[in-house]
DNA sequence: ATAGTTTCCGAAAGCGCTTTCGGAAACAAT
DNA sequence: ATTGTTTCCGAAAGCGCTTTCGGAAACTAT
């Protein structure tokens, strides 16, 4: 391809030892020295040997991001939009994403491919379960990786979460305090650590605020149909709840398109808060719906990749690297008073 | 980290040269001595490491695929689906893929780096544009590399794509039979080809079955709102058109958006075909939205991989690797006949 | 038994870079 | 002039693997 390091050394009547420390900053050569050789390797346009340059150091100067597949993250925009900020961030570092699908499967073996075959310095671990496998397994490589969401209440890694509890309460108060009483709940599967965090944070703050929760009135619907089917069967029920709290905003959909069929008028017969944000954002028919905002993607992408750099110069404190967001609640139409 | 093929020989008494043809299958190894050493490799979980092979073997087992931040691919959650199935396609090649975000701004310094460093043995050439400076720097650096969309007519560099202006045909063809004469067309900028490429197949087909094309009824829409923008001038001209063709399915949500907003009803006070899919498919309300149909992401991504991977064994023929896929058109409630 | 083949493995070089180390050259101090 | 410092650079080893090549050992054919 393009010139090697001794060419250039070559082409200055240096050696290549003096091109290498000259163009990576050591002290020992001579400022007009190194002014040549960065001079002649720009108009050369060397590039020096990934390959190479990586073995000789023994870093691979990459981070891997194994996302799942079998999972609707991959048709989740907002997770796209993270993934966008986080290599841009650390491109700007001369470090590569190295993405690597792989379904759930076979998901340590990528793992393993990755971390033991030197290809990766750390390790992205998205999607978070309560009990995560994957956690013990990077734990036990030494391999420094930070995961996205905790799992359950383990304090052994480095993590970057969302305040999925507090999330829940904020909306439940609110609820609360216009005087809804008979609050529903539909969430994804609790095996997803946001999600037993987001019911957790729900069913505590209902009890702390006296009120009951039905058996009936938690009910899972992770995603548009689910989410569907969900309020049809609350619909059904002899005393129907007046609010509906669901924990994630595609389910959220689901749960709107319900509801709007069933001829109900939001905020005035039954009221709902969303999860995740207002899901019909992007939707033909926009609706101020009430919603738990998390931080926008492109913060959360930038901001593990800042700490996953700092993981990877070994600067973050050992027992530190537990990020926990606030949510913020925000108020829309869908949202109203109890009528008796 | 793990065991290196020193270890791995010593261990067994053999050198490493032997354990090395051993595990690449090389014929000249005892089948007894190279069965040994695969079950002591399986049992020391050796993994060779990937930068030394790279460096050795003058491959980096990795391509690349840079997509551009500042349009709206990044947000296009079928984009993420086709790099899915992409990016698993090729790591059951072993093959990683390096993704690398970055702002046209510097896109080029990207693709160099990439190329020119040796981290990626092809490029994946998103979003190509009509006149599109990446793919003369390609050609030149003379590394393997497909375009995902073709640029201008050029046949020069091999690329995937759909074949857009039989796409538009389908769409006036089957307007002009329901009797549809005054058709309007909204489209995303024509510096990205499948646009140009859509908008031709638009006029060229309104010109052949004999209907006037109208200078205000030819508007730009990439996205929602400047689809819904597009659509109230439409609906302030002396004479309105009967049907609306939109050749991108975001923009296709402002448009559908906007002439709901105004009353009307689809199919019957105007019909509307959207090229690229219904868009409502994720939508609280779901319309029977006629649609040009591509293959689907999956379909593409892996596909795509192929593609690669033979460009890379240098098995693709030198003046073949064009790959046309028919797009279908699918009828919907929100066409109908004429009524005048 | 001898020469000719085949089978199998190790030695060695090399991929393109980094990094340590030693020493020549230039300078300063006695 | 002699010794001591500093400045600057090249030689060399090494990162962990692959691949060529030569040759010892085991066969086969005469």
């Amino acid at each position: 391809m393009g010139v090697d390091i001794k060419q250039l050394a070559a082409g200055l009547g240096v050696s290549a030892s003096t091109v290498s420390r000259a163009l990576n900053g050591y002290t020992d050569i001579k400022a007009e020295t190194r002014e040549r050789i960065v001079k002649r390797a720009n108009e050369l346009n060397y590039r020096p040997n990934l390959g190479a340059q990586r073995l000789a150091k023994g870093r691979a100067d990459a981070v891997g991001l194994v996302y799942p597949l079998d999972n609707d993250y991959v048709g989740n925009p907002k997770f796209l939009e993270m993934i966008s900020a986080f290599s841009s961030r650390l491109e700007s570092q001369g470090i590569d994403v190295l993405l690597a699908a792989s379904h759930a499967a076979n998901e340590m073996a990528t793992y393993d491919r990755l971390v033991r075959g030197g290809r990766v310095d750390a390790i992205l671990l998205a999607n978070t379960k309560v009990h995560d496998p994957r956690i013990d397994f990077m734990l036990q490589t030494g391999i420094p990786f930070l995961g996205y969401g905790r799992s359950g209440n383990r304090m052994d890694f480095p993590w970057f979460d969302f305040d999925n509890e507090a999330g829940s309460r904020m909306a439940v108060e609110h609820l609360a305090s216009l005087g809804h009483k008979h609050i529903a709940y539909v969430h994804t599967s609790l095996e997803f650590n946001f999600a037993l965090q987001r019911h957790t944070g729900f069913l505590s703050t209902m009890k702390r605020l006296g009120l009951h929760v039905g058996s009936d009135t938690v009910i899972q619907g992770q995603d548009r149909r689910v989410g569907y089917a969900a309020v049809e069967k609350l619909m059904l029920l002899p005393q129907r709840p007046s609010a509906i709290l669901v924990d994630n905003n595609i389910g959220g959909v689901g749960v709107l398109h319900a509801l709007l069929n069933a001829g109900m008028v939001l905020g005035r017969d039954v009221s709902v808060v969303v999860d995740g944000g207002n899901p019909t954002d992007t939707l033909l028919h926009q609706i101020d719906v009430a919603a738990v905002m998390q931080p926008t993607p492109k913060e959360s992408g930038a901001s593990m990749a800042d700490m996953l750099l700092k993981l990877m110069d070994g600067s973050m404190p050992a027992d530190g690297g537990h990020v926990l967001m606030q949510p913020k609640f925000v108020d829309g139409k869908s949202v109203g008073p109890l009528f008796l």
